[in-house]
DNA sequence: AGAAGTATACTCACCAGTGAATATACTTCA
DNA sequence: TGAAGTATATTCACTGGTGAGTATACTTCT
C-alpha cells in the first residue's frame, strides 16, 4: 500500500535530517540512519539509490521549511524594511543559542562536500541559497531600492557570515552584529531610494 | 636526529595540509596521507598522537601564514583605509578562481568538526578567526575610526560569508560582492569620524 | 650500548553496497 | 468470485574493502 511505503521513506528521511545535520554527511552510516528509523540498510537502499542520494534528498527536504521560515520571520516583524531584515538575523540567534543548532546544514554540507563540485547535493544546495538571495532581492525590489540584487547579495553575504562565524566561535552575538550591518546596509539603500 | 625527525615531521605535515584542505577531514584517511608523505602510518603515530592531534597542526600550521596574507594584501594596497579592506575580498576573488580554491580550511573543519566542540582543532580555527578580528579592530582603532571592533566584526561577517557563498556556489565575484560591502561600511564609519 | 626514528605486519571495528528470500497487496483472467 | 501472477516493500546475512590505532622488531646515529 502506498501509504506504508512513503511512511518509512519519511522515516528515513527524518532519521536522515537529525543524524546528517547533528554528525555531518560523512560522520554518519547508512547503518546508523537505518536503525534510528528503525528498519534495514537495505531497506534505505530500496528507496534511495546511494548514500550520496540520500544526502541530496537530505538537502532537498529542508529547502521549503526552511525558507518558510526566514519568510516567516520577515514577514512578523513589526517596522520598516531594515527592521524586518534585521529580524532575521535576530531570529537566527535564538535559534543558534539553542544547544541542538550546529550551522546552516546547507553551509556545512557545502563544506563537507568541497572536493566533489558536481555532487547533485551541492546542487541542491546552491538552489537553495539562490532562491534566499532572488527573495531577498524581489522584497527590496517591491519597497523600490535601487539596485535591489546588489542589496540582496550584501545581505546573503553577511547571513552567511553569521551562520559560520556562529559556529566556530560558538557564540550567537555574531548574529546579532550581522543584523547591525545589515540594518545599516539596508537603511542606507533606502536613504539613497528618496534622494 | 632533530634534523631528520623534522624533515619526516614536516612531510607528514604538507601531506595532511593538501590532502585535508583537497579532500576534507573525515574524507582523508591516515594511511593516505602516510603514502603522500613517503613513509609508513607508524611513524604519523610516531610524531602525531592521534588524527586529530594531527588535524589541530594542520590548521596550527596555517595560522600565521593565512593572517601574513591577509596583512600583505592590506598593507600593499593603494588607497584609502575603505580601499585597503576592498583590496582583501579583491585578492580573495582572484585566489578563488584557481581551480584547487576549495573554500577557507577553517571554516571547512569548522563545518566537519561541528558536532565535536570542544576538539582542539576548533579552537585553533576560533583563535585564528579572532586574531584576524583583532588585527582588523586595530587597524581601525589606528585609524581613528569610533567602534573600530564592531566594524571589525562586520568586515568579518562579509569575509566569511564570501568563504562560504563562493564555496556553495563556485562563483568567486562573490567576494567582489563582499569587497563592496565591506567598502561601504568602512567608508560610512569613516565619515561618522569625521563628523 | 641505547635512544630516536622507521618499517612490517597486524587487529578490530566499521562502512557502502549486495544477494537471496519473503511478506503484503494489487491485478488479471477463468 | 477466487486462484494465479506481479509489483512493492522489507528482512537477514553477507562481502570486499577501508578506517584508526598498535605490537614488535629493525636501523642508525651518538
Amino acid at each position: 500500500m502506498i501509504k506504508s511505503a512513503e511512511t518509512a521513506r519519511e522515516r528515513i528521511l527524518t532519521a536522515a535530517n537529525k543524524l546528517f545535520y547533528a554528525e555531518g554527511i560523512r560522520a554518519v552510516s547508512l547503518d546508523t540512519i537505518a536503525e534510528k528509523a528503525g528498519i534495514t540498510k537495505k531497506t534505505v537502499y530500496y528507496h534511495f539509490k546511494s548514500k550520496d542520494d540520500l544526502i541530496e534528498a537530505y538537502l532537498a527536504s529542508r529547502d521549503q521549511p526552511n525558507l518558510n521560515q526566514f519568510r516567516k520571520w520577515f514577514g512578523e516583524a513589526e517596522g520598516e524594511l531594515p527592521d524586518k531584515v534585521q529580524a532575521i538575523f535576530r531570529q537566527i540567534a535564538v535559534s543558534a543559542r539553542h544547544p541542538k543548532w550546529k550551522g546552516c546544514g546547507f553551509l556545512r554540507t557545502a563544506a563537507e562536500l568541497a572536493n566533489m563540485p558536481g555532487h547533485p547535493a551541492m546542487k541542491v544546495g546552491a538552489g537553495h541559497k539562490k532562491k534566499f538571495e532572488a527573495w531577498m532581492a524581489e522584497e527590496f525590489e517591491v519597497a523600490g531600492i535601487d539596485c535591489a540584487p546588489d542589496l540582496a547579495r550584501h545581505i546573503v553575504l553577511l547571513l552567511d557570515g553569521a551562520f559560520s562565524t556562529i559556529l566556530v566561535h560558538r557564540d550567537a552575538s555574531y548574529a546579532e552584529a550581522a543584523g547591525e550591518a545589515a540594518r545599516a546596509l539596508v537603511s542606507s539603500a533606502v536613504i539613497n531610494q528618496a534622494a
